[in-house]
DNA sequence: ATCCCGAGGG
DNA sequence: CCCTCTGGAT
């Protein structure tokens, strides 16, 4: 059973061998071939599947190959193609501003850090972490929906809020684990620790979670 | 009905 | 803190 004298810390270095066993290789699930595309394709993922992000993307990173096109782009038309993934309008408007203003402010080139990221339309801590994490390869945490649920869930941290979820997290995962750490978890989180129903009965993490059976 | 790898505005 | 934006899957 669970131990009840486990420190948070003992908790997290625990969680993250088990899911290096359940999920090997840590994969970002959004296709993408440059890291703007993989910037707008993560704005485009908000409140829709990764499944539905691709396709939509299939279609619009053919219609627009470059910075230069989205940042001339009509809006409404963008927002067309986008319009499976829902909040379409406000996306679209981001998709066309992030890239103009990647153009005007940044010569083009994707910024590495998260606080240069969040001046960027639509980017929030969520999507900048993702971007530093995944295309700069450096410690980040991101706190997408599955990751406050499962780390509530499972006793690394007793707050909802992003931000501070992202706090809690910092202090206690090694630098070097945590991005792998926050892909893994959302890939447990579609598999066995769901929203709704999580599948407590057939976890491999059951037995240093705090909530293994009370759900 | 409720959820999906959110962000911005009030 | 709250609300809104939004379509699609379950």
């Amino acid at each position: 059973m669970e131990d009840v004298n486990m420190t948070k810390k003992q908790r997290a270095a625990a969680a993250v061998e088990k899911l290096k066993q359940l999920y090997p290789e840590a994969i970002c699930s959004l296709k993408h071939t440059k890291p703007y595309e993989l910037l707008l394709a993560t704005r485009l993922s908000a409140q829709c599947t990764d499944a539905r992000v691709n396709i939509v993307t299939k279609t619009l990173f053919d219609r627009y190959r470059s910075m230069e096109d989205f940042a001339a782009a009509d809006v409404d038309e963008v927002a067309g193609i986008i319009r499976p993934c829902g909040l379409f309008k406000t996306k679209a408007k981001d998709l066309v501003g992030i890239c103009q203003k990647l153009l005007l402010d940044y010569n083009g080139v994707v910024p590495d850090t998260i606080e240069e990221l969040i001046k960027l339309p639509g980017v929030g801590r969520k999507t900048a972490n993702l971007i530093v994490g995944d295309v700069y390869h450096k410690p980040a945490v991101v706190t997408d929906t599955h990751l406050i649920r499962i780390s509530n869930r499972l006793g690394l941290v007793d707050v909802k809020e992003p931000r501070k979820v992202e706090d809690q997290l910092r202090k206690i995962l090694p630098p070097e684990e945590s991005n792998d750490f926050c892909h893994r978890m959302v890939h447990f989180g579609r598999d066995t620790c769901r929203a709704r129903g999580p599948r407590c009965g057939e976890c491999a993490l059951a037995d240093i979670c705090k909530s293994a059976g009370k759900l």
